[in-house]
This record gives C-alpha cells, sequence and structure tokens, in this order.
DNA sequence: ATAGGGTTAG
C-alpha cells in the first residue's frame, strides 16, 4: 500500500489518534513490513453453512500442517471452505499450533471477504508466536484501514510479539491507541503494556501505566518487578515486593521466582531465606520454576549445601535444575565436582554445556574448556553466543589464533548472535593473540560498543607495542563520554609501561583521582612501581612503594624486583624479595629472579645461597612453557622437554638454526642463566628453553610466510629474545611471543618491544 | 472458540 493511502486512512478512520508526526512510525513499519496487502476475493456462497458438520470434528485431531492440507482440500470439494466455521479452523491451526505455518494462515485468510474480530486476532496472535511482529502490526493497520475497531484482545496478542526494537519505534503510538479505544481500564491490555515498556527499557513509561492503573493485579505487579530486574534494578523489585504485602495482594509462585532471581543477582541471602521461608509456609504452591529459582540463589549465595538441599528433595528434576547446580559448582570454583553433575546429567542442553565450558575458562583451565567444545560439537548441540565468548575467552589465554579465527567465521557463517560481548570477547582473542589489527577491524565494524569494548581495545594497543595508539582511544574514548574504570586506567597506564611513556603515566595516574574520581588501588600503584622502574627510576619506583596508601602486595614488590633485576640493582632486589617472601615465602618465582641476577652479576656464592634455600623449603621453580598452535592443535613444550613425538626433528633443526645464526654473528647470551657452571653448559642449558622449541617447532611444521606465534607463562629470556630477532630476518619469518605481561612482534630482525620489557 | 507475569550461561 503506498504510505499516502496508509496516512489517509490513518487521517479519517475513527481510529486515527496518532498526530501525522507519530504517524509515521507505523506508516513505515507498514512499508517494512513483508506481509503482501490483502487481495479481496469475491466470494458468493453457494453452500449452506452446517455447522454440526462432522468434517469439523476432524479438525480436532488435527496435529500437524500435512493433515491440515488435507482437511482443508477436503473442504473445498464439499464447498465448505466458505464456512467461517471452517476459516476459523483452519487459520487458527495455522496460527496456534507449534508447526502451524503462518504463511498458510495468511493465504486462507486473505480468501475470506469480511474477517471476524476472532480471525483479525488469530492472525495478530499467530505473528507474534513466531517473533514477526512488523507482521502483526501490518495487520493491525490493514484492520483500521478497514475500519474494523480493535477489540481488548488484540493488544495483548499484539504486544506479546513485541521485540525491543518495534516497542521502542511504535509502542507509544499503540498506547496512545489503546487510551483512545478506552481500553486502558483493561487489567490485561494494562498489563501488556507494563510488559512492552519493560522489554525496551522505557521503564518510567511502564512505571506510569503501573501507578495510574485503577484495576492493577498480581500480574501487573508482577510485569513490573520483571521490568526492574530485566534493567537490573534489583532493589526496586524488592521494593515492590514489600509494598505487595502492604497492599494486601497475594504473592504468586511468578512473584517469588522474580523477587529470588533478585536475590541472586544482589546475592542478598537473607532476603533470599526470607522468600523461602514464605515458600515453606506454603503460601503459594511450589512448583518447578519455583524450585529451580531457589536452587539458583543459594547457589549465587555460595551455599551450595543448600542449593542442593533442594535439589536433592525435587520430585523432579529438569535440565534447568541441573545446569543450576552445575553453573552453581563452578563459579565456585569447583569446577570437578561441577563435572560430576553435568556427567550425571539425563539431558544437557546448550545452556548447560556453555556454563560447564565457562567453569574452566574461569579457573583457568582452558584446554579443557576447549576439548569440552569439541565434545559439544559432536554432540550435536548448537553453540550460542555465551559459548562463543567463553571459548573466545580460552583462545585468548592460550594465544590460539587458528581456533579464534574459525570461532570467528563460526560466528558468521550459522548467524550466531555477534552481540557486544562477542565483540570484546573478539577484540580481546585477538589482541591477545598478537593480531591487533585484527583486533581493531572488529572495533570499528561493531555495530554498539560499551566501556569493555573501549576497555579492551586500549589493553589490546598496549600490550602489542602501540602505546600512543592506545592513549589515542583512550582520549576518543573520553570524548564520546564514556567514563573509564580502574580496569581502563590499568590498560592505559601498561600501555605507558610498554612504551616507556614516563611523564605521560604521572600524568595519567594523578588524572584518575583529578578528573574520574577513580581512587588508585594497589594494582595501578603497581603499574606506576613498573612504569618507573623498567625506565630506571628505582630510587622514585621504591618512593612510591613507600608512600601509598595502603599495603604493598606482592605484585607491586615484584614490578620494583623485576626492574631491578633489568638494571642491575642487587642491594635493591634483596630488599624487594625479602618483602615478597615475607608475604608469600612459596613465591618460586622470586627466587629464580633473585638467581638470574646473582648470575647477571657475577655473585655466584649469593646464587649458591639462594638455591640452598630452595632446597632447604622445597620450593620449586616453575618450568617454563610454551604453546604454540598447528593447525587448531595447542602443542605444549617445556624447556628440555624431549616428549614431543616430533622431538628428534625439532632438536636437528635447532642445530641448525644455532649453526646459521652464529654465522650470522649471533652468539648466546648466558647472562642470565642462573648456573654456575662452564659457558658450554649455560649455552646447552640456554638452548633447550622452551620457546626455542616452540619456534624450531613452528619453523618445521609451517610453510614460509606463516607467522609463527608462541605464547609462553614466564617472561622472555634475553638469549630467546636475541635469537628470535635473527630468525625473523634470516628466516624471513614473523614471530609473535606473547610472555607473561606483553607481547614481542618480531620483524625483519627487530621487536616491537624495543627491547624494553 | 481469543489474554497477561517466571528459572539456567558471558
Amino acid at each position: 500500500m503506498p504510505p499516502s493511502l496508509l496516512h489517509k486512512t490513518l487521517l479519517y478512520s475513527p481510529l486515527t489518534l496518532s498526530t501525522s508526526r507519530s504517524s509515521t512510525t507505523l506508516m513505515k513499519m507498514m512499508t517494512m513490513a513483508s506481509v503482501s496487502p490483502t487481495h479481496f476475493t469475491p466470494h458468493t456462497l453457494t453452500q449452506p453453512h452446517s455447522l454440526e458438520n462432522p468434517q469439523l470434528s476432524l479438525f480436532d485431531n488435527c496435529k500437524s500442517m500435512d493433515y491440515l492440507k488435507q482437511l482443508h482440500s477436503q473442504t473445498i470439494k464439499t464447498g465448505m471452505t466458505s464456512n467461517p466455521v471452517v476459516q476459523n479452523r483452519i487459520v487458527a491451526f495455522c496460527c496456534k499450533h507449534e508447526s502451524g505455518d503462518m504463511n498458510y494462515a495468511r493465504h486462507v485468510f486473505d480468501t475470506i471477504p469480511e474477517p471476524s474480530m476472532f480471525v483479525w486476532n488469530t492472525m495478530i496472535k499467530g505473528y507474534s508466536r513466531i517473533k514477526v511482529p512488523e507482521n502483526g502490526v501490518s495487520m493491525y493497520l490493514e484492520m483500521l484501514r478497514r475500519n474494523v475497531e480493535p477489540d481488548h484482545y488484540t493488544f495483548p496478542f499484539l504486544l506479546k510479539g513485541f521485540t525491543r526494537d518495534i516497542a521502542l519505534e511504535c509502542g507509544r503510538e499503540l498506547h496512545g491507541h489503546v487510551v483512545k479505544c478506552g481500553f486502558h481500564s483493561n487489567v490485561f491490555v494494562q498489563n501488556s503494556l507494563v510488559n512492552m515498556y519493560s522489554l525496551c527499557g522505557l521503564i518510567d513509561m511502564a512505571r506510569c501505566v503501573f501507578d495510574t492503573s485503577q484495576t492493577r493485579d498480581v500480574v501487573t505487579w508482577n510485569a513490573m518487578i520483571s521490568g526492574y530486574n530485566r534493567i537490573k534494578q534489583f532493589d526496586e523489585s524488592m521494593k515492590l515486593f514489600d509494598e505487595m504485602e502492604k497492599n494486601g495482594v497475594l504473592r504468586t509462585s511468578v512473584t517469588l521466582v522474580l523477587v529470588l532471581s533478585a536475590c541472586s543477582k544482589l546475592k542478598d541471602l537473607n532476603m533470599g531465606k526470607r522468600v523461602h521461608e514464605y515458600v515453606k509456609e506454603c503460601k503459594v504452591e511450589d512448583d518447578l520454576r519455583l524450585e529451580n529459582a531457589l536452587i539458583d540463589m543459594y547457589a549465587a549465595c555460595g551455599r551450595m549445601d543448600l542449593a542442593l538441599g533442594i535439589f536433592q528433595n525435587m520430585k523432579t528434576r529438569d535440565v534447568i535444575s541441573w545446569t543450576a547446580i552445575v553453573a552453581g559448582f563452578a563459579n565456585a570454583g569447583e569446577v570437578d565436582l561441577a563435572r560430576k553433575y553435568f556427567d550425571q546429567m539425563p539431558e544437557r542442553d546448550y545452556v548447560s554445556w556453555t556454563a560447564m565450558i565457562d567453569g574452566y575458562v574461569r579457573v583457568n583451565r582452558f584446554k579443557e574448556a576447549l576439548a569440552l567444545f569439541r565434545k559439544m560439537q559432536t554432540s550435536n548441540i548448537r553453540p550460542d553466543e555465551f559459548t562463543m565468548v567463553s571459548i573466545l575467552t580460552a583462545c585468548a589465554h592460550l594465544g590460539a589464533l587458528e581456533l579464534g579465527e574459525w570461532i570467528k567465521t563460526y560466528i558468521d557463517k550459522n548467524k550466531i548472535k555477534n552481540d557486544v560481548y562477542v565483540g570484546n570477547a573478539l577484540i580481546d582473542m585477538y589482541s591477545k593473540c598478537g593480531n591487533v589489527e585484527k583486533a581493531q577491524r572488529i572495533f570499528k565494524k561493531m555495530p554498539r560498543i560499551d566501556k569493555f569494548t573501549w576497555t579492551a581495545m586500549i589493553v589490546g594497543l598496549g600490550i602489542n607495542g602501540h602505546g600512543e595508539e592506545a592513549l589515542d582511544m583512550f582520549t576518543e574514548m573520553l570524548k564520546a563520554s564514556i567514563a573509564p574504570d580502574e580496569i581502563t586506567y590499568i590498560g592505559v597506564l601498561c600501555a605507558c609501561t610498554h612504551t616507556g611513556m614516563v611523564d605521560v603515566g604521572r600524568k595519567l595516574f594523578a588524572s584518575m583521582t583529578t578528573q574520574h574520581g577513580i581512587e588508585p588501588n594497589v594494582a595501578h600503584y603497581g603499574c606506576m612501581v613498573d612504569l618507573l622502574g623498567r625506565a630506571g627510576h628505582l630510587k622514585e619506583a621504591h618512593e612510591v612503594i613507600k608512600n601509598m596508601p595502603m599495603k604493598p602486595n606482592s605484585t607491586v614488590w615484584g614490578a620494583l624486583l623485576g626492574a631491578c633485576r633489568v638494571h642491575k640493582d642487587a642491594e635493591m632486589a634483596e630488599m624487594a624479595a625479602k618483602q615478597i617472601l615475607e608475604l608469600e615465602p612459596e613465591n618460586g618465582a622470586v627466587y629464580v629472579l633473585l638467581c638470574n641476577m646473582y648470575a647477571a652479576c657475577d655473585r655466584w656464592e649469593n646464587l649458591r645461597e639462594v638455591r640452598q634455600m630452595m632446597i632447604d623449603r622445597g620450593i620449586k621453580k616453575t618450568p617454563g612453557c610454551s604453546l604454540i598452535e598447528m593447525n587448531g592443535i595447542v602443542h605444549e613444550f617445556v624447556a628440555g622437554d624431549p616428549s614431543h613425538p616430533k622431538s628428534e626433528e625439532i632438536y636437528s633443526k635447532l642445530d641448525e638454526m644455532k649453526t646459521d645464526l652464529k654465522f650470522a654473528g649471533y652468539s648466546p647470551d648466558t647472562s642470565e642463566v642462573s648456573l654456575d657452571v662452564g659457558e658450554e653448559e649455560k649455552e646447552s642449558a640456554l638452548y633447550r628453553h622452551s620457546e626455542k622449541l616452540a619456534i624450531a617447532f613452528g619453523l618445521i611444521s609451517s610453510g614460509p610466510g606463516v607467522t609463527i606465534r608462541v605464547v609462553k607463562n614466564l617472561r622472555m629470556c634475553v638469549d630467546c629474545h636475541h635469537m628470535a630477532k635473527l630468525v625473523s630476518k634470516m628466516y624471513n619469518r614473523e614471530i609473535v611471543v606473547r610472555d607473561k605481561t606483553r607481547f614481542h612482534h618480531f620483524r625483519h630482525g627487530s621487536c616491537s618491544c624495543k627491547d624494553f620489557w
């Protein structure tokens, strides 16, 4: 229908309530909607209607579209199709049955010359059922155009199918129609308005309908609470719950489920217990959903004992009950217990799988997360965007770029919802896998971004050595009026550290409090110590520690210790190490760092003392470990490890490399080898470092031009760093190594960190 | 012959 015609219709129809401005929205909807205009089929009723026709009873048993089509064709043969009762039955089946076909419904509807109110409403309900609200609206407009007045069933049916977007687009205008039609005091209509408004976040409008309602019932209250839950204003939900009692409204199990959900999000155990008492007093009928909500509340509050108590006493459990238990244990870090329940589940859906996968991710057991994801796929359970976020997080930690890329393709191909969480996870994955360009590409394409998006991008640029761009991003973020938080500032300060921008870092640190009212926490002080220390301002770094308003933790001292080692200040290093060991006597890394430093200063006597201390105290060094992903498989190497199936080839490649590199002027840098042994033995220790094994494996397992990406759990050693630079030049290969804190992009013989790390 | 509100995972 041409817009002008609709415009006229709306203007002159008795139902035209909207101003011409607001009706343009609905007009636009109409042109968008995919429903073809109704054709008026001339119809002559040739057969008398028989209401008691036995054919009609056949419709009662209809269970499928195929059967319905058979019945339909029979009615055509007997001339019954023009019987309004038959028409109603056919349309109603298509609109209501789970297998019902709305196109078929529309086709039959279009043959009805003057559809009854019932048929109009049924059609609208049908479009809501299949979640195509545009067609519902289009149907509604068609009604108005044909001067059919909606009744009090029409609006609930129509609004029920609304999505956020369409509610924002024409919710208010339809509300106007409701008032003009005089249905605003119908409690069903009101309730659907409250729901519609809370769906699209117009909570004040919802509240307005609620407050002015003369006829509100328990469902109105519930819908309102649901609205507050949706926008995470759980305190308002609680308030309404208490007000219900004052107003003498009898709460239903739905009310309790809603309030328990709020308790769970707030982790409000006391309120949760109060609701549980209410249930125990049999004030409402117990049902499955309510029990599930109780499990969830107790689990969220960390009371798995009470959650299990409910779970074990349930007569019937569904997949949600089981998942709530699995998720509860997973969130508590008890991932093995979670797995025990997961394995016992009679059936699992995509939420159960995702909860379990995410449990592994939360406790940094990424390889198990990936293994479970593979199992999920062989079980033919379709993952959704939540699953994708978990897997992308695992990829980010493992540096598994290939799998990450595969997930990206999977999302696009399978039309998985690409929301802001997914975008953020993709940015994180790409930048933690060392591909900051692709991270930026995702950033630019995201239709909606939030604080986390900016922060992920700032951190990503910073750790990849693009400090200045990270700060530009920060400026842009502020320009976009997005308030930074503590994490954003961690990213900003790290960016300064990795680029050595000391003065800028100092200024930004000061701006936290002055510009944004964020009190620096211990991590921020750690960043400052790191920033100053790495740049060689060891005394100033120490001053920062002495003057910080809270007790410095081992990370803060660790930053100073690291700086002391780089700048070879043995005295301060000893002091810092002592501080850390007071806090964490078992911290193996500190002993190792001290050893490295004594080795670098040729203080072998001290080194031996520390070694002895380690032996006496039973302290183990964290073994260096490097990961490399090849054809979607993550390979793990530890120093000197001969267990890889291709070990022989790897070691002979290493020999070859050593010869090639020495020819090009490479000499092993043994300054950090904390072994008081001959030069030759030091070299052979260096030569077995895990990152070298991984790089050699990368060279033999991939074709020329393929970037080698390695993730190391510790800081990269000086010699490996040197060697990687030469390899990048001699073999013309890009190498990206992610170490404990940052990235090293080796290209044409130099590193993005500019040897500053 | 036609209605409304709910639980599990980032």
